[in-house]
DNA sequence: TTGTATGCGTTATCAC
DNA sequence: GTGATAACGCATACAA
């Protein structure tokens, strides 16, 4: 019923091989001929059996994406996918999402579950989000399974050689820093990120050496631990508000969650936002616009590490090497309704 | 390198037919010779290949979660899709993803679309996400190329027969109405989903139903017309609380989204929450509860329904029948603390 | 520039 | 219960 490369052929009297030449866009073909082909494939309505290429091939066109369920869940994740999707349609792939189970514990649990699903679905490469783009047992595991990947937001170096995406968390705390300094705020506290987060350290380390560089000691009570939940968030801030003599003018939570939760805080100890307070978060989820006020941010260029990682994925499957291996990526920070001048000294 | 069905064949001593039927859990096989197939599946870390099975079978194993971009991007889809991935891998399917890009525009650009996506990858069955679930041109377009699908949050009846996954919007809002009512609230304002959303128009029914049942007349601008975005929220709760004579006591929103909008605008009219305004959202969407206060809402089963969706579309795959063409599923009323007493009258 | 022969790993068909 | 053989639709290798 549905029509083969060998009725293409026959249509537009020529061998298959031929009519596969066309399809596939080689160029040993006379132009005649490849008209001829072309009207036979678009009257049959000829679509590609995928299965019967790959079977020919020894190939399979898959990619997956690979993330643990928590990941999964977030608007980055499916962002992520969507353009990781488009890359790969455009060079005749098709992507697989992969969410790690909840049900899986224990680190080798979970390396074994990831090097599974790959090796069972036979995928030709896989883009990892964080933090499988920084395991190093994985990344060994995948190379005796000779599977290619990318890594997005990777911290670790790469011995792996395989291509990595970063951004610079350092310096875009250092540029919220300047921020709240420059607005005049001295009194400014930090939330910190899950202490497993590489990135988390990097803001962290943004926010400290920037308040060194302004001459300014960092009270006892103004770093206080986060684990990336609006929960962790809201304990935090709540700690930070209850001191009264050293109450900072400013808070800085390593994601926006987090400063969601400072701003709910905020609200509930019946502070005037931002008069009384400055929030900043950090991603630009969705949720940083449907706060009030709304949250000064940094963003990520998410569409374009997903693009980019595909595109470096395709690329070494084509090419069997990676001509690049390392992309940084610089994100902008956006400047919403939390921040402004702290309050007047009395 | 990789072992085949044949491989696995000889070192158990049986044809590869045979090796077939063990590995495809067929039952006309004598245990010692399961038995014996098994441990050569093992021993060889045998995977089938599901290109040769395809290619033999005449089948892909490939079902597609559809929706628009705009959905792509929310939590519920997110969910949605990830339930879907699990039944998939229960039943030995394979879950592809896909969102009709921006860049179509028109309504039979968008069908042909799909169309081309579902018919090109040669998936088994699709699930559709609103608004394509309620599509009647789609679905005759899915039917021309004998494409069975399922439906999520449909509406409309179901001529096409394929099976459909709805919830009651209109009880929903009803028990919505029923807390605010149980409250004490009478001046009770809504805002509208969007236009084109069909469950919109049945909470809009339940609000109306609701006022009529306890006998309030509803004033002129305590409906205002919404588009389920953050934004349009906020500007419909400013218009409602301008008026100074009858302002409401409560809002209800068709929406998370809009309620989250509500919420901002309160806080901007200096407006104390719960206890000057109380704001109902419509979803439990993640922001819900990262809002301050936190928002009292609606719960869709979403994890069900993806599932189920899913195994109806596989049984439907499977045996060429709909058992059953339509389930209604219960929403939870989720009370937080944006819902309080309204304030005593002077 | 074009064509022919062969095989990819599995299932379907029919036989035993 | 089990096995032999022929497809499935395409790409590879080589030939013309």
């Amino acid at each position: 019923m549905t029509a083969t490369l060998a009725d293409v052929a026959k249509k537009a009297g020529v061998s298959a091989k031929t009519a596969s030449r066309v399809v596939n866009g080689e160029d040993s073909v006379r132009a005649s001929t490849r008209e001829k082909v072309e009207a036979a494939v678009q009257s049959l309505g000829y679509r590609p059996n995928l299965a019967a290429k790959g079977l020919a091939s020894k190939r399979t066109f898959l990619i997956s994406f690979v993330c643990n369920e928590e990941a999964a869940a977030s608007t980055w994740a499916t962002q992520i996918h969507m353009g990781i999707l488009r890359r790969c349609r455009e060079a005749g792939y098709q992507g697989l999402f992969y969410a790690i189970p909840k049900s899986i514990k224990g680190h080798s649990a979970m390396v074994e579950d990831v090097a599974q699903h790959l090796w069972g679905t036979r995928v030709e490469g896989a883009v990892l989000a964080p933090p499988l783009s920084d395991d190093v047992v994985l990344h060994k595991r995948l190379q005796a399974l000779d599977i290619p990947w990318a890594g997005l937001n990777t911290v670790k170096d790469n011995p792996s050689n395989m291509p990595i995406i970063r951004t610079d968390d350092l310096k875009s705390s250092r540029d919220v820093m300047a921020h709240l300094l420059g607005l005049g705020h001295r009194k400014i506290a930090f939330i910190c990120a899950h202490p497993d987060s590489k990135d988390g350290a990097f803001r962290e380390q943004g926010y400290r050496s920037a308040m060194r560089d302004a001459g300014i000691i960092i009270e006892r009570n103004w770093v206080q631990q986060g684990f990336n939940s609006f929960a962790s968030g809201f304990e935090a801030a709540r700690t930070i508000l209850a001191s009264t003599d050293q109450r900072p003018t400013a808070i800085f939570a390593a994601n926006d969650d987090m400063a969601a939760g400072v701003i709910s805080a905020a609200h509930e100890a019946g502070l005037s936002l931002p008069k009384e307070l400055s929030v900043v978060g950090f991603d630009d989820s969705v949720i940083a616009e449907q706060l009030w006020p709304p949250l000064t941010t940094v963003r990520q260029p998410v569409n374009q590490m997903a693009e980019t990682s595909t595109e470096l994925l395709i690329e070494r499957l084509k090419t069997g090497t990676n001509r690049i291996t390392g992309v940084t990526m610089s994100m902008d920070l956006i400047i919403r309704g939390s921040t402004a001048e702290p309050p007047k000294q009395p």
